[in-house]
DNA sequence: GTAATAGTGTCTATAAGACAGTATCCG
DNA sequence: CGGATACTGTCTTATAGACACTATTAC
């Protein structure tokens, strides 16, 4: 670490262009946001939780929850504050970095770079009610990718990648538990997430041999529980256990 | 979509206040940088591109490169940007996004947002002469990680993170061809850019029955290509094909 | 009883780990 | 020829897909 001849070496920058360079001042300054991508299992559909916009630009369409980062905080603090404020809620399930989107003509009032964060609350429903949340609705994903629901700015772009990310994630992580509003969950409730989430059905004897084979990833309580629907046996109860990696992975159904 | 409704519907906030929230200049800017993990293969040894820094902060300490975003470009531009003054090379191989760090105290300059993004450059010694590059050098990533070399800011925490994501990447998808410098290369080439990343030994004959199983991986040459070492038979030359995904996945070895 | 779901067992196909044995090159 | 590496084949084990069958509940 001889820093006196490393500087002697810089034949191509000298110390002042390289003070100039790491002057902040003289550097574009930008705004920075979080986006929020907030996903939920309501009636049996998966949802995400938008704000229609009140004000211009993009009025009228709906977008992410979301804000500025103060400068008192890191970018994970923020997104994490901005879910308070949003949903009421403090970080129970999962919430993770998705993705950060910035260029200059994605938002007409100048550069803005947004953050992306990736979660899963279960039973959003009963609590979204938060200062930011008077336009706040769980809008139901397949909605927004594929029907005529606009969206505002890159934000139909980001749903997408969120998603990708959340059921690619769901094959090797064991977070599906935290998608239950339960602690104690049956087997069945479990494959639900899993058939939601990738939109696919999955044969219920081979699901429950793989993830009863993963060490870790479920304890069985030891009571019975009832089916959510009317009828048929009354099934094992469940906790989440402490492994974290489905491995091999789970395997999603081809078509 | 009816603005009207959801305006008279907006009783916890007035529109005066939903535009001062989105509000541009009203709150905090930031600092947005790129920082650059360029991964390249050097002499059998897993190495990435790093800067000692000359000025202050962390003077002498080593750095990733990377720069500012401007105001013109998007963050992806601004990667690109920055890895051709860099490497004079324009994107080979693969680069995409990591991971952005934002946090109050990781520069003690000011709020600095860093992008970070993850490449992969084979034949990197020839090229590397860009302008910025006065102090550059490729250092063993075992050094950075385990070793005792200095390194500047929260940058130690970003190659780790790197690193994770590159050894993870290669098992689900066919980017190892482009770590190779050459267009037609030999299996045992291939095998070595795994075991290199891997830090790991893979059995030769179960690594052929792997990627040639997988279809649209390799595309065989028809000629016959002299081995890096001497001594042994000839060896059948591929190229890369044009499948993106390895599935199942190929497995890294556990010890 | 019937309908419905929970759970077990099994047969088959696919893929991975281990490793012996053969082929082809250099000197 | 020997030494080294490329390549083939095979046996075993692990895991996934498909699906028949039994068990337990509500009505």
């Amino acid at each position: 670490m001889n820093t006196k001849d490393s500087k002697k070496d810089s034949t191509m920058m000298t110390e002042e262009e390289f003070l100039a360079k790491y002057d902040l001042s003289k550097y574009p300054p930008k705004a920075v946001t979080v986006d929020l991508l907030i996903f939920t299992i309501e009636e049996g559909e998966l949802k995400i939780l938008l704000i229609k916009r009140g004000g211009h630009p993009e009025m009228g369409k709906w977008a992410l929850p979301g804000g500025f980062v103060n400068n008192n905080e890191s970018i994970d603090k923020a997104a994490l504050r901005e879910l308070q404020e949003e949903t009421n809620l403090d970080a129970r399930g999962w919430l993770e970095q998705l993705k950060t989107y910035g260029d200059p003509h994605r938002d007409p009032r100048g550069y803005v770079t947004s953050v992306a964060y990736v979660g899963f609350i279960p039973n959003l429903g009963e609590f979204k009610a938060g200062d930011d949340a008077a336009h706040a609705e769980l809008i139901v994903v397949d909605d927004i990718l594929n029907g005529d629901l606009q969206m505002a700015f890159d934000h139909k772009k980001i749903v997408a990648d969120g998603l990708n990310r959340v059921r690619a994630k769901i094959e090797y992580q064991t977070i599906t538990p935290d998608f239950i509003p339960k602690d104690e969950f049956t087997l069945a409730e479990l494959r639900h997430v899993y058939e939601v989430v990738w939109g696919k059905k999955i044969p219920a004897p081979n699901f429950r041999r793989k993830v009863l084979a993963t060490p870790g990833f479920l304890i069985p309580v030891g009571k019975k529980g009832a089916s959510e629907i009317e009828g048929g046996r009354l099934s094992e109860l469940y906790t989440k256990g402490d492994a974290s990696r489905i491995y091999p992975e789970m395997r999603r159904p081809e078509d």
